[in-house]
RNA sequence: GCUCCAGUGGCGGAAUCGGUAGACGCGUUGGACUUAAAAUCCAAUCGGGCGUAUAACCCGGUGCCAGUUCAAGUCUGGCCUGGAGCACCA
């Protein structure tokens, strides 16, 4: 066995070997429990970053661990690889994106393999091949069936750099989430997917997932926003046509409705010329248009001071009998709840603001209930903000005096009896957007005929193939309208002239099922076989970043909801736990190009080894944690490597992989087995517990110090010490393999051993054997460390307070004082009270 | 504003149940080996009392202030700071 370390040789040597025999190959069945591990994959932008490495490294470790401990492990990988960037690139050289992707993937699949990471290759997806988006257009017929995708005319967010509208989730400050310009509202006819149809189910669903963080949890829970209220019809008393209209509110706050002096209309309320009078007509159209010019950011400021115009029209309350007037004010929001919200100046602090501005009367109805019998003696102008606390009603007729929460029960039965209102659950969350004014995604399956409107294609003439002959350099529109063969076909339901939509997915739909594909990756009949899927999902340990707490792992909960109610499959969330990683922080701050601190995973790799790039990975913080690279932390993984490699291989000829240990041993070796069983346990623990690699590491290099220890205290082996060494670097080589892949290979080779060390089963230990024969018992007085005494680890309860009593130190410190009280813990400390 | 998470040495971090605070590593300092360097190995490294060394000892210390307890990094209440998400959602 060669004495120096040579990562770079052995690791080609390897990653060979494992790929020309596919290795790491997975049957669907093999009658062992099923494990899944799936990491998030990856768009194949070019090059891996540190932030797929600690992501898959993560997944690997965990899956070589439930491999060695008896299960059968699916762990695939595949390409989120239909989206902008390759369209992009193509159009700056005019070339095709399916090149510049198939480049990207070679290249990254190389370094996958490089990383050793323990993929079944076999079960490869590519979201933009059409053995996969055949898939993703008959899954969105599928949707379509059942009523889930609609097509309608809407405000959407438009990002002008990019050329596409976009969905909600994917605007962060008003900002397109990948290209960072500011997002403009336009009016479109788009397609819709139905998530608000689940939107309750997302919700509640939330409570099953376990193994997912609170953060994750509250994230989704907060972004479907369920709140209870009530809806309000109030008739219009003076609507300028003559015509019995109303207008209905959605309010959260039902029991305040006897204070609206005022009622605000979006500016994009669908009746609002219907509302407004003539006189009003010029001031409200150029509100709207106003409006309408104001970017998102502009818009949603909560800084800007409230503005909006009266329509002249009038609603009557029907708790009152008071009239009060209609506004328009873009505080309102036309997709939420009714566009209409009914203005409560005393109790609502928007309202209170817009109220000040514009001289709008107020109307104490709520009042703490301290503060009674005069809340607020004379006028309302006194307040000088909204009371939104608790109370009791006042000024609120026959509700007088009731507790406003149950006030709010009360007021909306009154309407409902009355034929005016009725209880109402909102959600915030809206219709997912999916269509993409883009080349590079799944094209819609869908064609609009002449005579016939809108007709989805038929399954059997899936796919709808992107267009090759396009023109990647025009400007301002889809590449794909450039196609002269793409856009006339005929009509599959009448066979007369008909459009292709030229519109493709959104990519977040291709991520949204890729999960399940993995499981029949290559069935080229059906999606995937049911009984498959069944079998293989949920996915049991879900692994990547916080950025898709929303976006993708909302998507793919509702995905998989829609998909179990047409059929398709029979559970009901799709990733029974979550990981999500931190980011890995070179100097403080995000790795990014633009500044400059990016690492090179290949770079890694030729300089120290991709073992060291794993364990160096996972060293430093939890996984959950942000991860700061440091230089000299990878050279401080690359030296503890040597170490180990040193470690087997100056004992080559002294280790025997058929060692045999005898129950009594000397001393000094009987210790060494205690702390391997005690690290083998320790290193199990952390594993199963929330994968806590920081410390297993940690654990490692315990355990290599304590046979570095044991061995300097030797100076010739014996047939019993060479026993002993055996079991401890063969534990250490087995506890390591999941982590350092390459170099425990390569030992357990050189050791003489048959066949791979990653299909060994996990270390076990001995209860008994994992504590040490003596503990340090801690004498406290008061509760402050007063002494320690090494006793034996099996001493009773009464022997440590004997002990602890008897020690020369706590004789004299507790001389002269009373002992009140003596703690006995057993097996850690004894605690003296003394007065 | 609302929601969630976090705060421990010079740094990353450790500490199943409330029970020795600072494991393990990085860095730093000193030493061994070497002609020298690299590599390797050994030792020290929370602050204060403390001042020349050595040894010992004592006190304080986990963002701040209280509380519960024999005992608090850990539990409770109230703050402060940082991060993340949502946000004119009625």
């Amino acid at each position: 066995m060669k004495q120096s370390y040579y990562p770079q040789e052995i690791e080609k040597k390897w990653k060979k070997i494992w790929e020309d025999n596919k290795v790491f190959k997975t049957e669907n069945d093999n009658g062992k429990p099923k494990y899944y591990a799936l990491s998030m994959f990856p768009y194949p932008s070019g090059k891996l970053h540190m932030g797929h490495v600690r992501n898959y490294t993560i997944t690997d470790v965990i899956a070589r661990f439930k491999k060695a401990n008896g299960f059968n492990v699916l762990h695939p990988i595949g390409w989120d690889s239909f989206g902008l960037p390759a369209e992009n690139a193509a159009m700056k050289h005019n070339a095709d994106p399916e090149k510049w992707t198939d480049e990207n993937i070679a290249y990254m699949t190389e370094q996958l393999k490089m990383l050793g990471l323990s993929y079944d290759w076999d079960r490869e997806v590519t979201t933009c091949k059409p053995d996969y988006y055949k898939w993703t257009q008959w899954i969105f017929l599928q949707l379509y069936k059942k009523g889930l995708v609609y097509k309608k005319e809407a405000a959407v967010n438009w990002c002008p750099d990019c050329g596409t509208v976009l969905a909600n989730e994917q605007v962060i400050d008003g900002k397109c989430w990948r290209c960072d310009s500011e997002v403009e509202k336009k009016y479109l006819s788009q397609w819709f997917v139905k998530i608000t149809e689940y939107a309750d189910e997302l919700l509640k669903d939330l409570d099953l997932l376990k193994g997912w963080g609170d953060n994750v949890k509250t994230m989704q829970a907060n972004w479907i926003g369920k709140s209870h209220g009530a809806i309000f019809r109030f008739p219009v008393v003076d609507a300028p046509s003559g015509e019995k209209m109303e207008v209905p509110v959605y309010t959260t706050r039902p029991d305040t409705v006897h204070g609206i002096t005022y009622l605000v209309v979006a500016p994009e309320y669908k009746d609002i010329e219907k509302l407004t009078t003539e006189e009003n007509k010029q001031a409200v159209e150029e509100y709207r248009a106003n409006a309408r010019k104001m970017s998102e950011i502009e818009r949603l400021s909560t800084d800007r001071t409230k503005t909006g115009v009266p329509l002249g029209t009038h609603c009557k309350n029907p708790f009152t009998g008071e009239i009060f007037p209609l506004w328009t004010a873009d505080y309102a929001l036309v997709e939420y709840g009714t566009g209409a919200v009914m203005a409560v100046p005393t109790h609502d602090t928007r309202d209170f603001d817009f109220a000040k501005k514009y001289n709008l009367p107020m109307k104490v109805v709520i009042a703490p209930e301290a503060s009674l019998p005069n809340p607020l003696p004379e006028g309302a102008r006194e307040l000088t903000a909204a009371y939104t606390e608790e109370g009791v009603l006042v000024n609120s007729g026959e509700f007088n005096g009731m507790k406003n929460t149950e006030a709010k029960k009360a007021i909306t039965q009154k309407a409902v009896d009355e034929g005016f209102g009725e209880f109402k659950t909102q959600f915030r969350l809206r219709d997912w957007l999916i269509s993409r004014q883009r080349y590079w995604g799944a094209p819609i399956p869908v064609v609009y005929c002449d005579k016939c409107g809108i007709v989805p294609v038929p399954e059997d003439q899936l796919p709808v193939l992107l267009p090759k002959d396009v023109d990647f350099s025009v400007v301002g529109k889809s590449p794909i309208t450039t196609s002269p063969t793409f856009k006339d076909t005929v009509c599959p339901v009448c066979g007369s002239h008909a459009t292709r939509e030229m519109d493709t997915m959104d990519t977040f739909i291709c991520s949204s099922w890729y999960y399940l594909r993995y499981a029949d990756a290559k069935n080229d009949k059906e999606c995937f076989n049911k009984d498959i899927v069944n079998k293989w999902l949920p996915v049991d340990q879900y692994v990547g970043g916080i950025e898709h707490a929303i976006l993708h792992l909302l998507y793919s909960r509702f995905f998989t909801k829609a998909l179990r109610d047409c059929g398709l499959l029979n559970f009901d969330e799709p990733f029974k736990n979550l990981l999500t990683q931190g980011m890995v922080l070179k100097d403080g701050s995000k790795m990014s190009k633009s500044k400059g601190n990016t690492v090179d995973p290949d770079e890694i790799f030729e300089n120290y080894g991709a073992d060291t790039a794993r364990l160096f990975i996972l060293s430093d913080s939890p996984p959950a944690r942000d991860f700061d690279w440091s230089d000299a932390g990878v050279e401080g993984c690359y030296k503890f490597l040597n170490r180990v490699w040193r470690l087997v291989s100056s004992n080559a000829e002294n280790i025997n992989l058929n060692y045999s240990l005898s129950s009594n041993l000397a001393k000094d070796n009987d210790d060494l087995v205690r702390t391997v069983h005690m690290q083998i346990k320790g290193i199990t623990n952390d594993i199963t517990n929330e994968f806590q690699f920081n410390t297993v590491i940690s654990k490692y290099r315990e355990l290599v110090n304590a046979i570095y220890d044991w061995q300097a205290k030797k100076s010739e082996l014996n047939e019993e010490d060479k026993n002993v060494l055996s079991f401890a670097i063969v534990s250490m080589l087995k506890l390591m393999s999941p982590v350092a892949v390459y170099l425990t290979e390569e030992a357990w080779h050189e050791l003489g051993a048959d066949g791979s060390i990653h299909d060994q089963p996990w270390c076990e230990w001995d209860e008994n054997l994992a504590k040490s024969s003596s503990i340090t018992l801690v004498v406290q007085i008061n509760g402050k460390v007063k002494d320690k005494i090494e006793v034996d680890a099996e001493i009773s309860k009464e022997d440590m307070e004997k002990q602890a009593l008897s020690s020369q130190k706590i004789k004299e410190l507790t001389d002269g004082k009373t002992i009140v009280k003596v703690i006995v813990v057993p097996g850690k400390l004894v605690n003296i009270v003394v007065k």
